[in-house]
RNA sequence: GGCGCGUUCGUCUAGUGGCUUAGGACGCCGCCCUCUCAAGGCGGAGAUCACGGGUUCGAAUCCCGUACGCGCUACCA
């Protein structure tokens, strides 16, 4: 048997893409990727109180941003559409009154204050709360007549009594339940949208679904869904529960204690790379020891055997780890589009740059952050003048002889024609030659000259980028402000 | 309360009965390199493998129980 598999991410649209979310979608993602499979996209939007304006196109961009482009979806199409729930709403009807037919479906006229006071006694008692099915008995004539005077409904899953529901999942294994524990689900609302529990196996077997990779959370109403895939006739799909993404206090991962959103973490400057990286170690290991990995080595990686069961603590220190590392990876001119947008959001955004001299600066500062953003923060000299000068390098390495040393040095400079980075770099040691002192006395006041502060490249790359010009007029400048 | 799932350094994890005095990574600390800061290299601290029983010549690895954590328990997904 040798069919592609067809594997779907499904989110609701809360408005903004969850990470948990995403993790979920990557490891769809890279699960049909690996077996030449498709991905699907498919909009969960059955619950109208939710409705969130703008969300499904906020999800979709997000998506496209992490590079998890799927095959078929709301706005891309496909055979088995549409991907959007909310129009699918007779499909569900349909199969609900099919249902009703074979009487695995019945009929609920129960008001919302009835289920509430049974709920309370059920608590009261300890029992298990549980719709008592009530419902169930009334005779054809008492439901047409219902029906007709308009009485509000639901339509009701009839669970069995006392059946074993076995799950055979990829991840956990044989994991069995007894339909005594299970509620009768609601299938259709009352306002005639479905529930979850019908919508997603409808649209799973319609669509042909041939894997269901989703969060841990959905394991307990998985024997509801076996359920209906039973009485509907249909073949049940593979199941694969992740385990869940948690707060730092194992909770499962939500706001309120961070961020949680995939554009929360763009806006912060992390790469895609990074988040995707980071994502897919969160649950899931190859078997070795390689953390860093680019997206095609995962998709050629991943396999659902490997992944994890028990929850991992979204933890942002080796988030920021890896997004140091990618930044390291990458070269300049990828990097660049990343600092012109940071630019854009700081004190410099009226300012220009060329693209070669901002190249020039990343090279130099790429090593030294975990955010591109940073190489604004850690070298402002780089687009600036100098304002402030480090107090704690002045008292260290500003000397009343300094002065006297620098104009020397910068006498030097002004000899230089076009100088590149090795040429700044004799004549400072020429400067420290004729001088007869160690380079440090000149090279440390040097760069607190032209930088303000005592860290940073190598200063013949700093000379080198901001030019001799510009070098001279900081030495010019400290040298009448520290002295 | 009921049902289900889970439990290896602070965190992410390797480990599928002997190779393990439990390996790696992040973070932390120290040393080296070095014009500074990083990066890199080397080293260190850090896990009685939740606990208790078994099975076995031998268990982090298999079985049972307990504890703890989490999830679900909606006309939310």
């Amino acid at each position: 048997m040798n069919i592609t598999p067809r594997v779907r991410f499904a989110p609701s649209p809360t408005g903004y893409l969850h990470v948990g979310g995403l993790r979920t979608a990557l490891f769809n993602f890279l699960f049909a990727r690996h077996h030449d499979g498709k991905f699907i996209l498919r909009i969960e939007d059955t619950d109208r109180n939710r409705f969130v304006d703008g969300a499904v196109e906020n999800l979709i961009s997000t998506l496209h941003w992490t590079g998890l482009d799927y095959d078929e979806g709301p706005d891309k199409g496909g055979d088995y559409g549409p991907y959007i729930q909310s129009k699918r709403l007779d499909i569900y009807r349909t199969h609900a009154q099919e249902l009703i037919k074979k009487d695995k479906a019945y009929y609920c006229f129960c008001s919302p204050e009835r289920l509430s006071m049974l709920r309370q006694e059920q608590k009261h008692t300890k029992d298990q709360a549980k719709y008592d099915k009530f419902c169930l008995n009334l005779t054809p004539e008492e439901i047409q007549k219902n029906l007709s005077a308009l009485k509000p409904y639901v339509i009701r899953l009839n669970v069995p009594q006392n059946q074993i529901i076995e799950i055979d999942d990829v991840i956990r294994g044989r994991v069995e339940f007894n339909s005594e524990t299970l509620d009768d689900q609601v299938l259709i609302k009352s306002d005639g949208y479905p529930t979850y529990h019908l919508a997603n196996v409808v649209d799973d077997h319609l669509m042909k679904i041939t894997h269901v990779i989703r969060g841990e959370e959905w394991l307990s109403s998985t024997p509801k869904h076996i359920l209906l895939y039973d009485f509907f006739g249909w073949n049940r799909p593979v199941f694969a529960h992740l385990p869940l993404l948690l707060n730092p206090d194992r909770s499962k991962l939500s706001k309120r204690q961070g961020d949680v959103a995939v554009e929360d973490y763009r806006a912060k400057g992390y790469l895609k790379e990074a988040l995707i990286n980071f994502v897919a170690l969160l649950g899931w290991n190859a078997g070795d020891d390689k953390e860093f990995y680019y997206m095609n080595e995962l998709i050629e990686k991943f396999s659902l055997a490997s992944v994890n069961k028990a929850g991992a603590i979204f933890n942002t220190e080796k988030l920021n780890w890896l997004n140091a590392e990618h930044i390291r990876n990458k070269n300049s001119v990828e990097l660049l589009p990343e600092l012109r947008s940071a630019l854009k959001n700081s004190v410099y955004d009226e300012s220009f740059f060329s693209d070669e001299y901002l190249t020039k600066v990343i090279d130099s500062m790429k090593e030294r952050i975990t955010f591109v953003s940073e190489v604004i923060t850690k070298s402002p000299y780089f687009f600036a003048e100098i304002e402030n000068y480090d107090p704690d390098v002045i008292k260290k390495r500003w000397t009343v002889e300094t002065p006297v040393y620098l104009s020397k040095l910068s006498e030097e400079f002004s000899l230089l024609n076009n100088p590149g980075k090795e040429d700044f770099e004799n004549a400072l040691k020429k400067t420290t030659e004729n001088l007869n002192l160690g380079i440090g006395k000149l090279i440390h006041p040097l760069r607190l000259a032209v930088s303000g502060m005592g860290a940073g490249p190598g200063v013949y790359d700093i000379l080198f980028i901001i030019g001799k010009e510009k070098t001279i007029d900081r030495i010019k400048k400290a040298i009448e402000k520290l002295s």
